[in-house]
Order: C-alpha cells, then structure tokens, then sequence
DNA sequence: GTGAAAGCGCTAACAC
DNA sequence: GTGTTAGCGCTTTCAC
C-alpha cells in the first residue's frame, strides 16, 4: 500500500488518523490508492500498537428478557456514534458465567459496561482495578453507575393502592442478589411504615412469566387485595392466572408491574412503575467513554428517578376490610 | 513474563496454546508464574499474529423485536462454547446502517451472522467475498444460509382457517424487501390456490404493537372474517385494537400470528405459526465456525421448518357467508 | 510535510 | 522439549 502509494508507511497511517499534518494532495493520492486496492485500516494493528481496540463489552443477565433489549439497543447506538463496537455477552442471570465472560472481555475491549450484575461486590472491584467498568442498577462505591431508581415509583404505587383503600398488599419479590429488587423492597418496607399499609412478601427468585402465573393461588390465599410485582413480566403471568382462575383484574385484585416494558400490550392494560432502562444504556455509555477519554476516576453515580404509570390493573377494592 | 518464568517467550506461547509439547513440570511452572503475575495472553496480539480473532459479529434489523433475543442469545451461547465473542450490531431496519455496520466490523471479525437483512443481494455479495457471512433468512445463492421456512406453517393456517368456515382472509404483511415476507406472502397466495380462499392484503410495513392496532379499522372494513399477520407483534396490535372497538376475537373475527414470541401472553392467547429462531441462531453459528474452520465454500443451505400452533384467537365464523 | 526505525505482544518456522 | 528469530500491520518518536 505505502509503496503503491509512493510514500512511507508512516504517511498512509496519517493519512488516515491525521489528515492535517499533510498536504492535502498527498492525503487525497493516499487515499485514492486505498481506494483502489480496496485497502483499510487494520484495526486489530491498530489496537496493537496503541492499545485502544474502540471496543466496549456489554454484559447482561438475560438478553430475552424484555427489560435489556432497549438498554441494549440505546447502548450499541451510543457507542457507535463514538466510533466504538460492542461486544454482548448473556450471562444467563448467573455468576459464574458472568465472571468468566468478564474474564473473556477483560483485556479485549477498553471498557464494560456490567447490567444487574449478579457478581459479589468484592469481584467487581477487583474486575474494576483492571478495566474500567460502568455498572447498571448495582450500587458500589468507586464504580461509576447509572441506577434506575424505582423508589419514587414505588412509593408512589403504595400510595395509589391506598387511595384505592386497600391495606394489605403482596409483593411478589424478583432475583435475590439482585440491587433493583433490594431497591424495591427496602422502598416498600419505607412505604408501609409511611403510610400504615402492610406488605408481606412472596418470593419469585427468577422472572417470568410462567412464574408470575404460578404465584397467582398464593396471591390468593393471602389475605391481600393487591400486589406489587418486581417486574411487568411476573405481573403479566399473574394477570393471565387471575384470568384464568376467574379473578377479575382489577374488580377483585389490583396488580402493579414494574419496569414498563410491556406498555398497553396486557389486558387489562398493567398499572407499573416507569423504565428507563433505554436512557440508562445511553448514560452508560457516555459514562463509559468520557472514563476512557479523560481518565478521570470520578466517583459518578448516575442516578434515573422513575414514576408511576397508571392504567387499568389497578382499582378500588370492592370489600374494604 | 518469560524472563520471571525462565523461559523463553515461545515457551510461554506454547504453555497456553499447546502445553502437550512441553514438559509438564515446564507448563505448570510458567503457568503459576503467570497465576502470580495476573498475566493473560493477550487477544489482540494473538490476533495480529495469527489472523484469527476468535470473534464473530452478529447484525440484526432490531435487538427490541422480541423475535431476535433468543437468536441472540442462543448465538451468543454457542459462539462461547467455541471460544468466541460476538459483536452485536442493531441496523434500526435500516440497510445504509447496516452496511455501515458490516464495513466496520469486516475486518475485525472472522465472520459475520446477518440475519434478516434488508441490503440488497449485490451488496450482500460483495462483501461476502471479503468475510465470511452466514445469512439467517435470506435466501441468497453461494452464501451459506439458514432459513425459517414459515410455509409449511402458513399453509396449515389458512386450512385451519378454512375448516372453520372462512372464505375470505386478509393478510396483514410486514417489512417490504424481507425475505420472511416474501416467503410467507408467497406461500399464502399458494394456498389461496389449492384451498378457494381468497387472500387481501393489507401492508403495515413496519412491525409494531402500534402499528397493528392501527390496522384493524382496515380489516373490518375488508369484508374479510380472518387475518393473518406478518408477525406476532402485529397480531397483538390487532387484538388490542379489536378489544378496544368491542369485537370479540374469535368469535367475530379470527386472528394468526407468526414467530410465536408471545406464547400464551396474548389475551385471547394467540394461534400462530411455530418459531425456530433460537434454533436458527444456533445453527447458523454452527455453520459459520464450521466454515472458518474447514474453508470449504460448500453452499450450505439449512431449512427449518414450522407447524401451526392453534391457540384461541381463531373460531368459526359466526355468520357462514 | 514526510521518512526511517523501533516497538506493541504474540506466533511460527527453524534450529539445536 | 525449548530457544532464536522474524514477522503480523500499525503508530510514533525522532530526524531531516
């Protein structure tokens, strides 16, 4: 290439990094002969000799579910604007794969960005020292992190139920080790003490649907007259049990989702708190990014405040107790 | 490294990539050394130095579309167990991003999973003599390929359809120059042939919740007593848009969707043609690394079939025309 | 403004 | 079985 050029090879390399230090003439003849060998930039040499690849790992707990696609999708559109690729690894809500695809990604990119990690703080810190990390909804100290906030939406949800008169209400709890659903819970717990309503909990461990629809006969016999799922999947699954169990939705029972990733699409239309998670992936990567530039090791902590969103899951009771 | 280790740097190489020739004793010193300096080969090195990257991409239309996330993650899944890393790129539905995305990760990758792209045939062409692309739906000559076949799917739609009395279907289709519409119009206009029913369509273009319910006032004007979408999301945008004018599905108008990424989410829950795409992106990264590893240019075509999966948005016509 | 040369961290002959 | 050496394709001082 150089030589079909009739320069050095320092020359054809700043003729594309840095047309300025050339005469536009020599840049315009290098670039025409790339043009016709069909030449570009290695850019694996050029992560080599640099050692900046333009490469950034994105690691989620589940790529199916429903809340990551748009964090995803905001994200891979925010570093491409930066001139950046994205790796995606799936870590399957587990933390033994997600470790090893950190391992993976470690000195392959120049950065990660770490969804709802389900990793010990103490590995994540350690992973951090190493490369430079931007965590989603886990809150660690030294880690820049964007966090969705369910609190004002939750808050707000409790309130709405109450107005609606009811007293006792379930919340249908989501992964442990999860920060979001500690969030969620310990927001509740705030909640109930505020407003005089009380909470007892039903487990879930994962999200899904078929979960949701499975907790429905516990919903029943519990002597509540509304629930707060962790996500709007589980609230879903419980809609559909209700339904099928002849519980009318919200004359009998009012469910609340959470996270808004199913808009209008349920029937009845799910009352939830509001997501961000699209934002958050855009934050994210600027967060990202502006580390790699400046070097800076600002303590950021990017916090994403949501909201209630009402709609028809949600109703007074009809026997107030 | 090698010096901390005694060794020559070659040794080191070898101890990771193929410790079989050399002593035992030799590969676990250099390999506690390295433990104790925190040392990893680096991929980016080994890359350069041997012209693989172990990294594949993977360019879809829309990471939100619920149909892509099991292909995703059942790509990425099979991609780790053979050592790789993907790339993900979104293209927005959108061929000059997608294009854009190919240029930028041809040379970066050893291969490239394309899956329902909306480039033309040349382009696709062209740029798989650069890299080695397997196509998920496309139909493209000489480029490996593996295709769901929705016929076998579409076909046994319209006859169940017309056991249950109806004459006239529209067909609510989707994203002009996709292969899977194509395919499936194609199919519909055979068995309108075979089976006297008669076919209308109705395009929506682009495949959206929003963009179904929009449709239905077009159906009930159509004189139609069934439809078939050209996905699920759609079909759910139609049900919506029904419920809210207060006409009962089946009982006043039946509803088909395609790809079966609802499941029984649907309120009534949705009769619809099977889906293969997690099976899809496991295939077809099967084929790529097989490609990369033989080099044989075999014109690999794999074919996935489907059924109808009959749920209860379908019913009798109430009013035989 | 452009060239020469060293080096990024690794692998792959080729010796011994 | 292990060391030596020459690149892989680029960027980057340092000269001129």
């Amino acid at each position: 290439m150089a030589a079909a050029a009739g320069v050095a090879r320092s020359t054809v390399s700043r003729a594309f990094s840095q047309p300025g230090r050339l005469t536009p003439e020599t840049v315009e003849r290098v670039l025409a002969v790339a043009e016709r060998l069909g030449y570009t930039p290695n850019p694996v040499a050029q992560a080599l000799s640099t050692g900046r690849s333009r490469n950034i790992a994105l690691i989620v707990p589940d790529v199916a579910n429903p809340f990551f696609p748009p964090l995803i999708r905001a994200a891979q559109r925010k570093a491409e604007e930066n001139d950046f690729c994205v790796f995606l690894g799936d870590s399957d809500e587990n933390s033994d794969r997600e470790q090893q695809l950190l391992d993976r990604f470690a000195n392959q990119v120049e950065g990660i960005l770490l969804v709802s990690p389900r990793l010990t703080d103490a590995v994540i810190t350690q992973f951090a020292k190493r490369v430079p990390i931007v965590l989603v909804n886990r809150d660690l100290d030294a880690v820049p992190r964007v966090l969705i906030d369910s609190g004002e939406g939750i808050e707000a949800a409790v309130d709405h139920l109450k107005s609606l008169g009811h007293q006792r209400v379930a919340y249908v709890s989501g992964p442990t080790g999860s920060w979001s659903n500690g969030q969620r819970r310990s927001h509740l717990r705030r909640a109930a003490d505020r407003t005089g309503i009380s909470i007892i909990s039903i487990p879930a461990i994962k999200s899904s649907f078929e979960i949701g629809k499975k907790t429905t006969p516990k919903l029943l016999s519990s002597g509540t007259t509304a629930c707060i799922a962790f996500d709007d999947l589980l609230a879903q699954g419980i809609l559909a049990g209700f339904a099928e169990a002849g519980v009318s939705v919200p004359d009998s029972f009012s469910v609340v989702g959470c996270d808004d990733v199913l808009g209008s699409t349920t029937t009845p239309a799910l009352t939830t708190v509001s997501n961000r998670s699209e934002l958050a992936g855009d934050v994210a990567v600027t967060l990202l990014i502006d580390k790699l530039r400046t070097h800076a090791i600002r303590d950021a902590r990017h916090v994403l405040s949501t909201h209630l969103v009402v709609r028809k899951s949600t109703g007074a009771v009809r026997i107030p107790t």
